[in-house]
DNA sequence: AGGATCACG
DNA sequence: ACGTACGTGATCCTC
């Protein structure tokens, strides 16, 4: 089946236009519309793999209709003469590459479009329109496909249509599409149409009448009643702007098919005006490259047997550096995604002096470089900067041989905001490479890889050297203060955050949808409520309006506190001491903590639902700064649990046919660890008795015994165990606690006066901070402290409250990644089914085959407790249950 | 883009 | 004298 690909010349070229801006030669030549032009025509050959080309114009230049005109409008004349320079440019670039052009005097393009189209699709051809006027979808049909690409914050998607697609959309054939537009009119067009009806009621009466003459016919029933009169009033001007409106199929135009056939167009005319006028952006079209940039040096193939060499001598290497681009034509996302519709595009592999880039437009098939990944990672360690990420596409990778650079940058520095190579080659390799930015802007690389496709390659030319180099370089280091981490820790954990994620969780959707039910209900009662009670109706869901309606002193006239540089807080502490004072402010909190409830968990779960009725969440290695992971897509490490109605959320995530939930948590780790760190005989006497801990803290420092604590001291005790993991401060636990600093801090002197060893083992955690610059867990993860130096006193004491917090944080986190890591390698050695699925920084959980409950049950309490040997016990509780509710 | 708020550990 | 508890991510609003 042979193939046509038909181009609208002037609406391509003014979407171009408009899409590439400030883009001219040294001479001041306008380039940018024949740039974009040729783009998106590369793309779409590409894409739509045509046997036949044409492009079609209009005879009479650009007249200013359509979206054109809505563009100039009200601007000067002068972006009207760059545009109008660039016509005759694009004609003669087409015709210096062999694409026919077709245009005749007096004749729309659209009439030459269409005539085209159906002489095309009478040959059994199929057929493809593209422009980016939707008046053209009058053409489709089952065979005629109208292809519009949208450019909206600088990426581009595709819609397609064949006739049952306009149908789907607009709710009428493509021919009814006519009489729709002929209804509605459009002044840019100059077509009249029929006054009081636009575009809802056209789509309405064309829906139900299918024509302007049978909705004329049956007028009276017509449901607006002035609509109804127009028609008949107006029915000459309908009939006329049908005329109008209507393309014509059958133009006098001389067209031979067969000399529109695809030839090769990158000729060497073509490249010569590319040359000419400086559109150095598609050269490396018509060449292979071989450019010097800074200190990489690239080189393009895309030929098979470069490949076979390239790979031979690549297996000679101990270390090679991988990037690579992949993604969906049809949705920009431009990032690694799991969906294996995506197109490998270009893959980059460096070595410790080159890099060469494997261009797979052509010849050369995915599956056959996924395989002669697998077969290099048997001979040489793979170096990426997202391995994770990687393995989605190259899921044979020899998990033996492959690193993430990244992980060992973030070893080095946890507290970066990104690890881009850029970064970290200015950093570790002492080079400066352009940064992504600056190649290809902050856009997504999917919506760049046709305009700025060299400045792509050079990206990832460049993090795969940087993937490989860098890590060379500071592999020394690692070895020598991070070599249990990185090689015992952090990579295998790597594998196991990847299987994590692969599996997901399965979430019953209808426990979902029908508790967003029952809240939206709540939620509808309790705005009325609220409205009544402010007088007024507001957005309930600003800070700002709300402040205003419960403090001004003309509306509801509380007591507020402004403490915000904006205005009043609203936050709920704030709210909770109002609540006396009016009835509104028990609605308003109920109202946050619903919708919190609706939109963020029942609405932004539902979304998250992939088609294996599962959630997919991604596990972030390398975000926090302590050593955590981190949570996205969505973040399952914030699902309720601390009031019941969010708890019930967790009713919705449930485990597969024939499997168990089976939830372990540590208990109290963080203290523990403290305890274990401290060296405190008395915290880690009580852990040793297995004493509650925060009735044990109070009876100490209230002096009373254990049996004797109150409800009261026991909530003040945990607080003031909380701040001491958070790095003992009076204020923050005075403003916990609701008392005064002057208690607060007579709190925490007694809890110091408790646990003797405390007050010097925090001090010597800051103390130690300031003179390396940096804190340590148990584990030597580091995190570097840069407040400490600081001679701002609020900055100077966060610098000092997270000296004392990220060993113990870090520590614990230390501790559960070496759990995920026995627990996973127990249930794979002893070849069990049961799979480890989400981590909650204290807590495991596992989709346990029922068969294998008790054997879960067994792993987890054995490699949980004993992942580290620390001077107090590690305990565990563990549940099981069929949903995430009931294992907790 | 940044702040406020709130969900979790 | 200064004026926040530690670590995250998602949503909504404002500018």
């Amino acid at each position: 089946m042979s193939k046509l690909l038909l181009i609208d010349g002037h609406s391509i070229l003014n979407r171009a236009y408009y899409g590439v801006r400030g883009l001219t030669s040294s001479k001041g030549v306008p380039t940018n519309a024949v740039y974009g032009f040729l783009n998106m025509m590369f793309k779409y050959i590409e894409e739509e793999e045509p046997d036949y080309l044409t492009v079609a114009f209009d005879e009479h230049g650009p007249t200013f209709r359509h979206e054109m005109y809505k563009e100039y409008k009200g601007t000067r004349k002068a972006p009207e003469e760059d545009f109008r320079v660039q016509v005759p440019m694009i004609q003669e670039m087409l015709e210096a590459m062999g694409v026919t052009i077709v245009k005749k005097q007096g004749l729309e393009a659209d009439d030459i479009l269409g005539t085209i189209s159906r002489i095309g699709e009478k040959k059994g051809m199929d057929v493809a329109v593209l422009s980016g006027d939707r008046d053209l979808l009058q053409l489709a049909t089952s065979k005629v496909k109208i292809v519009i690409p949208k450019t909206s914050k600088g990426a581009t998607t595709t819609f397609y249509y064949y006739d049952k697609d306009v149908e789907e959309e607009y709710g009428c054939t493509p021919t009814e599409f006519i009489d729709v537009k002929a209804l509605q009119g459009d002044t840019s067009d100059n077509i009249p149409g029929v006054p009081g009806i636009g575009e809802k009621t056209a789509q309405a009466i064309i829906s139900e009448y299918k024509s302007i003459e049978n909705a004329h016919a049956h007028a009276d029933e017509i449901k607006p009643p002035r609509a109804s009169k127009n028609i008949v009033e107006f029915y000459d001007q309908a009939v006329m702007s049908k005329e109008l409106a209507t393309i014509c199929l059958d133009a006098d135009i001389d067209y031979d098919i067969e000399s529109s056939k695809m030839g090769n167009i990158y000729t060497d005319e073509a490249y010569k005006l590319c040359k000419e006028w400086e559109i150095k952006r598609l050269l490396p079209r018509f060449e292979e490259t071989e450019i010097k940039l800074d200190s990489v040096r690239y080189k393009v193939i895309n030929k098979t047997e470069q490949v076979e060499r390239l790979i031979e001598r690549l297996e000679f290497e101990e270390y090679v550096g991988v990037s690579y681009v992949k993604f969906r034509d049809s949705e920009a996302s431009g990032q690694i995604t799991m969906f294996e519709s995506d197109e490998l595009k270009l893959i980059a592999f460096s070595d410790s002096k080159e890099c060469y880039v494997i261009d797979l437009t052509k010849d050369i098939s995915e599956s056959y470089v996924v395989n002669k990944v697998y077969d290099l990672s048997m001979k040489s360690c793979i170096l990426s900067f997202n391995l994770k990420d990687m393995l989605y596409d190259f899921p044979n990778l020899n998990r033996e041989n492959c690193k993430d650079s990244s992980l060992a940058f973030y070893l080095l520095d946890p507290t970066r905001k990104e690890y881009d190579y850029a970064d970290v080659a200015s950093e570790y390799m002492g080079c400066t490479f352009p940064g992504r930015e600056e190649l290809i802007g902050k856009k997504t690389i999917a919506s760049q890889f046709d305009s700025n496709r060299d400045n792509v390659i050079k990206l990832i030319s460049m993090e795969s050297f940087v993937a490989v180099n860098g890590y060379t370089k500071i592999l020394p280091k690692i070895k020598e203060e991070y070599n249990d981490l990185y090689f015992d820790i952090e990579m295998p954990l790597l594998f196991i955050l990847y299987d994590m994620e692969k599996e997901g969780i399965l979430l019953d959707e209808n426990v979902l949808k029908d508790y967003g039910e029952e809240l939206s209900g709540s939620i509808k009662e309790l705005e009325a409520t609220i409205y009544e009670e402010a007088g007024e109706e507001f957005n309930i869901n600003s800070p700002k309006q709300l402040g205003e309606i419960l403090f001004s002193e003309d509306k509801l006239g509380l007591s507020g506190s402004k403490k915000m540089k904006s205005g009043y807080s609203t936050a709920a502490d704030v709210l909770e001491k109002l609540a006396p004072e009016h009835k509104i402010v028990e609605d308003i909190l109920r109202y946050r903590a619903l919708t919190k409830l609706h939109s963020t968990y029942i609405e932004g779960l539902l979304k998250e639902i992939a088609d294996d009725n599962k959630i997919h969440c991604k596990f972030q290695q390398t975000v926090t700064a302590t050593g955590r992971l981190s949570c996205t897509e969505p973040n399952l490490q914030n699902i309720p649990i601390r009031t019941e109605e969010g708890r019930l959320i967790r009713k919705a995530f449930v485990p597969r046919e024939g499997y168990v939930f089976v939830d372990a948590d540590y208990s109290q780790v963080e203290l523990r660890v403290l305890a274990h760190m401290s060296g405190d005989e008395e915290l880690i006497g009580a852990f040793v008795r297995g004493d509650d801990i925060h009735t044990s803290t109070a009876s100490k420092i209230f002096e009373v015994d254990a049996s004797d604590v109150t409800p009261l001291q026991r909530r003040a005790a945990k607080a003031v165990n909380f701040g001491i993991v958070y790095g003992e401060s009076s204020f923050g636990l005075s403003e916990n606690l609701g008392i005064s600093r002057k208690e607060a801090k007579k709190y925490i002197d007694d809890y110091f006066l408790a646990y003797p060893k405390m007050k010097e083992f925090l001090d010597s955690l800051v103390s130690e901070a300031r003179e390396k610059g940096y804190s340590t867990t148990l584990l030597g993860r580091t995190r570097p402290i840069t407040e400490l130096q600081s001679k701002n006193f609020n900055t100077r004491s966060f610098g000092e409250r997270v000296a004392m917090n990220t060993p113990i944080q870090g520590t614990a986190a230390d501790i559960i990644k070496i759990a995920m890591i026995n627990v996973d390698n127990r249930l794979k050695d002893s070849e069990m089914k049961s799979r480890l699925i989400l981590q909650v920084h204290d807590e495991l959980l596992i989709e346990t085959a029922v068969e294998e409950e008790e054997k879960v049950y067994d792993i987890l309490k054995e490699e949980m407790m004993n992942a580290i040997t620390l001077s107090v016990p590690l305990e565990i509780d563990i549940h099981s249950g069929t949903t995430w509710f009931d294992a907790k």
